[in-house]
RNA sequence: GGGGAGAUACCAGAGCGGUCAAAUGGGACGGACUGUAAAUCCGUUGCUUCGGCUACGAAGGUUCGAAUCCUUCUCUCCCCA
């Protein structure tokens, strides 16, 4: 089986801003033909979300440059829990639920992966579990802890901040370097996997695999780390009003997660454009020429909002996605809901956050805030509901809530069945009543 | 073990007997402008049946009245040993 060698893996994430660090000699291991490289993937929650999107494309690009990725999904480290920039002591998960984290990520990779195709340098899922669950505490520190010093432990910036945080860190955290590391020599070792890759602040953790490699194995391994996403305005990248943007529909639907990436703003679009979706150079830059030409259509972010969306949810994700999206922002106005089945509402709003409310109680008139804050939870309290509705930000069927006193009633209703509400401007929600 | 300082809304941080649902800044949310952008400006930021109600680490107490004074407890930080 051949490997599509056309391109440079470094050379790749290096223009396209990905690159953070890079261990010297790397570049050579690389050129030299097919490695193998892995990522750790932390099963805290049963999904991934977009932070973790830079990792799995930088396991994409690994791949497609002709080496073969290993994605690690953490059964053991998960259960030790990892210090690098927490500033508090991490609550462990239960066996059960780490397991159930496990499956739901392992089937999120494989959608960005090829494992399947049987070529030399298809993809693999390994779980450090498998080799630390026989693994037990005095043959690990025997075997392992003799390697590596307490004092090249304490150097590392994670354990650092937190020896001189307020909170402290308990021997489970401080041994978390080591697990990590093990798991390098384990692959290393077995699977001949001589690089480990991911964020900027896992470089400590991987160094001390380096390191133990070294030492134990007498071998050499190497180590890449990618950029660390942050927006222009320096906030965290991946949340947005409701919190996190997740992969799973279940919790992001595809709508809410195709409008995450339309609302980038321009400077974010750009560098994302590259991290994000596989467009070459070329065209990527002639869609920054042609964005700055005339920014308001948003060449960039509905490139990149419909290439990802494409590749985390599918055509049928997508295209609901765009549907909801060209009726709700578009210039088709609220009656066009009456010409549509209830099945071609309901699809429109598939993504859209939706309560049911009695109808016998709306025909006898309903007060805003009540609709609002009690019979739905579009607002936590009523207060909440008076004070955006005196600001301006709350529309029932496109036409702004006058007062807070307002009663909306069946008459009301678009097709006899459906309240249309926003919150502010992008904000929308679906009342039905039945 | 001894001595000192502190705990206030999402965070930081003022207030030190009534005029305090609590200054100010940040964050968050909303409005205007625009392009579902950025910047800027403006507004909101405990709940309410709009009478009130619950809030300043916890529990008691003094007082007509407490975030503010007293007692005890819990926790945090600093200095000395």
């Amino acid at each position: 089986m051949k490997h599509i060698h056309n391109m440079n893996f470094v050379e790749e994430l290096r223009w396209r801003g990905m690159l953070h660090d890079i261990m010297p000699g790397t570049e050579e291991l690389l050129n030299k033909g097919m490695a193998s490289g892995y990522i750790g993937f932390d099963p805290t929650a049963d999904s991934l979300h977009v932070g973790h999107l830079t990792q799995i494309m930088t396991l994409i690009h690994f791949q497609r440059a002709g080496h073969k990725p290993f994605a690690l999904v953490g059964g053991a480290t998960g259960m030790v829990g990892d210090p690098s920039g927490k500033s508090a002591e991490r609550n462990l998960l239960t066996e059960e639920i780490l397991q159930h984290n496990l499956d739901s990520v392992k089937k999120q990779l494989e959608i960005f992966l090829d494992f399947k195709s049987g070529a030399e340098n298809s993809a693999e899922m390994v779980n450090n579990y498998d080799w630390f669950k026989g693994f037990d505490f005095l043959n690990f520190i025997r075997d392992v802890g003799k390697h590596i010093t307490v004092n090249y432990m304490m150097a590392k910036d994670s354990v650092k901040k937190r020896l001189e945080g307020e909170t402290g860190m308990s021997f489970t955290e401080f041994s978390y370097q080591l697990v990590q590391g093990y798991d390098f020599y384990y692959l290393w070792q077995n699977r001949n996997c001589t690089l480990q890759m991911g964020g900027s602040d896992q470089w400590g953790n991987i160094v001390t695999g380096t390191e133990l490699i070294r030492r134990k194995g007498r071998g050499e391994a190497f180590a890449l780390t990618t950029q660390l996403i942050k927006k222009a305005d320096g906030t965290k990248f991946g949340k947005s009003e409701g919190g996190n943007i997740w992969l799973d529909a279940e919790k992001t639907s595809p709508y809410q997660f195709y409008q995450f990436w339309l609302n980038t703003t321009d400077e974010d679009a750009k560098s994302y454009i590259k991290i994000f979706t596989l467009f070459d150079q070329e065209t990527i830059e002639a869609m920054i020429v042609e964005h700055d030409a005339a920014p308001h259509l948003r060449v960039i972010q509905k490139a990149l909002a419909k290439d990802i969306t494409l590749r985390v949810h599918g055509e049928a994700g997508f295209l609901k996605a765009i549907k909801s999206t060209e009726f709700l922002f578009g210039s088709t106005g609220i009656e066009f809901l009456g010409e549509l089945t209830d099945a071609e509402v309901l699809a429109i709003f598939s993504g859209v956050p939706n309560f049911t409310i009695s109808k016998a109680e709306l025909e006898a008139g309903i007060p805003v805030t009540d609709l609002l804050a009690t019979k739905t939870a579009i607002f936590p309290s009523k207060g909440e509901a008076k004070k955006m509705i005196a600001g301006g930000g709350t529309a029932i069927n496109k036409e702004k809530v006058g007062t807070p006193d307002d009663v909306y009633n069946a008459a009301n209703l678009i097709n006899n069945k459906y309240l249309v509400v926003q919150k502010g401007k992008r904000n929308y929600f679906l009342i039905i009543a039945e």
